[in-house]
DNA sequence: AATACCGCTATCTTTTAGGATACTGCAAAA
DNA sequence: TTTTGCAGTATCCTAAAAGATAGCGGTATT
């Protein structure tokens, strides 16, 4: 029985690790932590995502809750993507996972 | 330079999630924490990983510390695998990020 | 009217992770 | 001495992720 609350628990961490994990998807969630973005901005903050693929990630991250898409209905620009409550409370958690990650890199290389 | 700063935690993400992101990496270090185990003993306790998979995994994580590998001189048995004191300090971030992953899955579903 | 930026989609190719399977060298047990 | 378990290695194969590149409909800019 502790063999199955490990078990959930590898489920909890395999699910996390998929949304977060991933060559993109950490780095478009810590993107947009800093505040709301248009496509191309995201594409551009992000380096060398094709659009392909950044399209695909945003559309993930939107079925999970963690990220909205809004179009601006008139006037002019665009869309706008944006974390939603839900996404904010990863912040906490990717502190964390910085912070072990400056520990490792220590302890590696150092 | 901030934006450098920003640069920089990616990384971290990045390097964290490498670490305990994949099919297998997570679950490997899930179980040494238990306790030390064998080659074989991991496989049982995994259940489908093949041996070629679980041998590079193993030297990955041995790689970045987090995990050693101790071949007994004499005597018998054969080799151990443990969580180093680096691996172990994973633990508590594990910890965050399964009640994370707990509370998602009341969003997501609920 | 032409150009350029925006937010994509479509197609094709490459890269990577990981599974399947077979085999090896060694030691201990039967 | 055959078999069994341990700790892997070697080869081949597949599926999925991601890159490269091109294009498209719309709006705004000059």
């Amino acid at each position: 029985m502790r063999n199955k609350q490990k078990q959930v628990q590898l489920r909890d961490v395999q699910d996390v690790l998929d949304i977060i994990g991933g060559r993109w998807r950490g780095a478009i969630l810590a993107s947009l932590c800093d505040k709301e973005k248009r496509f191309n901005e995201l594409k551009r903050d992000l380096g060398s995502i094709t659009p392909r693929t950044l399209t695909k990630e945003l559309k993930y991250l939107e079925m999970n809750k963690l990220v909205s898409r809004e179009a601006e209905a008139s006037g002019g620009a665009s869309v706008l993507y944006s974390l939603t409550a839900h996404g904010k409370s990863l912040n906490p958690l990717i502190g964390q996972i910085v912070a072990w990650g400056q520990k490792h890199r220590k302890v590696v290389l150092g």
